[in-house]
DNA sequence: CTCGTATGAGACAACAACGTCTCACGGCGT
DNA sequence: ACGCCGTGAGACGTTGTTGTCTCATACGAG
């Protein structure tokens, strides 16, 4: 009966970002629920993009801590992250799609996780298993595109859904370009 | 003195990409010109928001034909694409994250667009060029995605704007992975 | 069974944005 | 100099959304 509000913040998500002016009440009948409620939940929409935002950081940093990033191989390290991330994938993609959020103050706890990001693939430079000629910014940032261009191919049916993991991890380590065996 | 459709267009693009729900006046201020003349020019939010959709199509068809696609090494004419798409960059990424545009009915235009973009892809593969384990659909959408995630890293200043053409290219062919030479 | 709690449905005023209008200003061509 | 657009500024009514409220209902715990 009590509503679950990860679940709710989830359907917000994926509305969202198809529709990032969508209503509240659009938002309720997404996740199921009436607006009543979806406001007994969230102050307003302010808030409810804010909680949007907690979860995905969080879960992102769950990911991050799940997947183990410091042990192992770099690669190794960044395909146990891909999927754990890939049930997060449309939450998310929201956020790296909503740079709204960044329009006031940056939440802070995006300093840490892009720097642990970054460290990845630093520490997968510093290898030798990753391309020096490239930034790690840059490739922390190109894992958020293929995270969001994933959600949505999936979404609209041009991946299937149990493929997404292997399609970003591929394309992000790999590239479209044949490799000579 | 007589405003510059596509300029204010671009500007709107640029605003809208980092927040989705901005007011009218936001996007007339952005673009420097009154409220008024924004709706002299543009019937409505949605009249501005199809024709954002009609000339980031415009731009990407013509990306296309500048850089003869058909012709040379796929790899080389994706670089060549790239080179193309770089100005127009903010404009397609608000295209290809504004998925509001295919809540109602496609743009038709669209499907051209990706069977262009798809045929590239293909012609790679099948002169042994680019990787066949991935589907050319996903690596359509995989440069969508890498093209919003570059418009956002040279927005947020993460990378110089010079360098954003070869950064997308680069890791979009290669990948992260350092290749054994 | 009974109570407490959470929800759905709907009403309500307040507010922000929209779309349209008018008027005055300024550059440009004739 | 004159007239002509195109623009900026602002006012106006309208619409849609928001946030809050009340009331009835349904579920679960004790």
């Amino acid at each position: 009966m009590t509503v679950d509000r990860s679940q709710v913040l989830r359907a917000a998500a994926t509305l969202l970002t198809r529709k990032a002016t969508s209503s509240m009440d659009e938002i309720a009948k997404a996740a199921g629920i009436s607006r009543a409620t979806l406001h007994r939940h969230f102050a307003g929409r302010d808030a409810l993009i804010k909680a949007l935002e907690d979860l995905g950081l969080a879960r992102f940093e769950a990911a991050l801590d799940a997947a183990d990033i410091d042990a192992g191989g770099a690669e190794e390290a960044l395909r146990r992250l891909v999927a754990q991330i890939r049930p997060e994938a449309p939450l998310l993609a929201f956020l790296t799609t909503e740079n709204q959020l960044f329009e006031g103050e940056m939440h802070q706890g995006w300093d840490r996780l892009d720097a642990r990001m970054t460290g990845l693939f630093q520490r997968g430079q510093e290898s030798g298993e990753f391309r020096v000629d490239l930034t790690a910014t840059w490739f922390a940032e190109a894992l958020y595109g293929l995270i969001g261009a994933g959600a949505w191919a999936v979404h609209a049916g041009r991946i299937a859904p149990n493929d997404m993991e292997q399609m970003i991890a591929e394309l992000l380590l790999g590239g479209v370009r044949r490799s000579m065996e």
